[in-house]
DNA sequence: AAAAGTGTTCAACAAGTGTTGACTTGATAC
DNA sequence: GTATCAAGTCAACACTTGTTGAACACTTTT
């Protein structure tokens, strides 16, 4: 690989770092060259903009497979184990915040909800198998998000604790219960 | 008439309807003199900076009471009333849309989290009688705001129809029925 | 009539934004 | 040796942001 690649993957993973943590509109491009230990200009250079670096991010969303997850409580121990092992810092740049925080945002909203669209809930609703379960699933997740580390709401148990996994259990599974009428 | 607006309180509920709307830092103080019809210059003239502006807003909150609402069942129903009847433009200014978009700005989150303690979490804590349950409940209605109305997932019923009002009745219940280990 | 007070307008400021183009540097190929 | 070409530096651009102070118009007070 050439300098080329490495300076190009720096911006990459500094952007995504502080991007996903504070927001795209909370970051300037000369705080994330300036983390990359480069020049502001070679963000124009590399992304041809500010938007294009954090459309470069966005790819590293993982994308959920039906295969990923044999069935509904696979699922569920999955995201309750994500919750448990994130790191507690307020800026924590997970998939779970970069969509908390950039969902809204006037210049990247319609990217991220698209991305969500395409990575996430197509695959839940596979799993899950059926769209309005799908998607309380997917309120009640980032709701907790929200709650825990946006607002910071105390009454939620220590997060390495076995009351935190339950409270967080308990909540996906009433989505998953959900029946319709 | 006798409801002129001096020009203070159109600045207020202009800059209110804005910022609760589409966020702090997305708004200018320059947009919300325009849609008040008035100078720039007299928000710093009435509310000192564009941070007074924003706390002026903050004491509209409602601020709940236990004696809004005699039991959980009460308190349910008003919530989900709220979003039903909510209006659906997509910067809609209600309280809910206020948390969602101003609790993480690096100005005005602080302020932001102080309200909703003092206002809501602590009147939830009374009428439901329990501080877990009480957060959850929280997360479990913004969750729902923000799937519906910033990620704008599918697979929720019509607002207006009954499944719609059923599926919130639901998370919200189950966030009321967590029993601690 | 003069003075003081009040509400408003205007122009400008300093600081910050993303973005651009000209330039230097260093290595490779002819 | 010289030309070539990509990589990186630097300064500046045009624009927006919140904020300020001087000036203006108008009413009230002295």
């Amino acid at each position: 690989m050439s300098t080329t690649q490495n300076t190009r993957d720096l911006l990459l993973s500094q952007g995504q770092r502080l991007f996903w943590g504070r927001g795209y509109s909370n970051v300037g491009l000369r705080e994330i060259a300036a983390a990359a230990g480069v020049d502001v200009a070679l963000v124009s250079r590399y992304f041809g903009s500010k938007q294009g670096l954090f459309s470069a991010t966005l790819e590293a969303l993982d994308a959920l497979g039906p295969s990923d997850f044999p069935d509904e409580d696979a699922l569920t121990e999955t995201i309750v184990h994500l919750f448990v092992t994130a790191p507690r810092d307020g800026d924590e740049p997970s998939a779970f915040n970069m969509m908390l925080v950039n969902a809204r945002d006037p210049d990247v909203g319609e990217m991220v909800r698209k991305a969500h669209q395409e990575k996430w809930q197509n695959a839940l609703e596979a799993v899950i198998g059926d769209s309005t379960r799908a998607t309380l699933f997917m309120a009640a997740v980032l709701g907790f998000a929200l709650a825990e580390k946006h607002l910071r709401l105390s009454g939620l148990g220590a997060p390495d604790g076995a009351e935190y996994a339950a409270q967080l259990r308990h909540v996906l599974r009433a989505a998953l219960d959900y029946e319709p009428a």
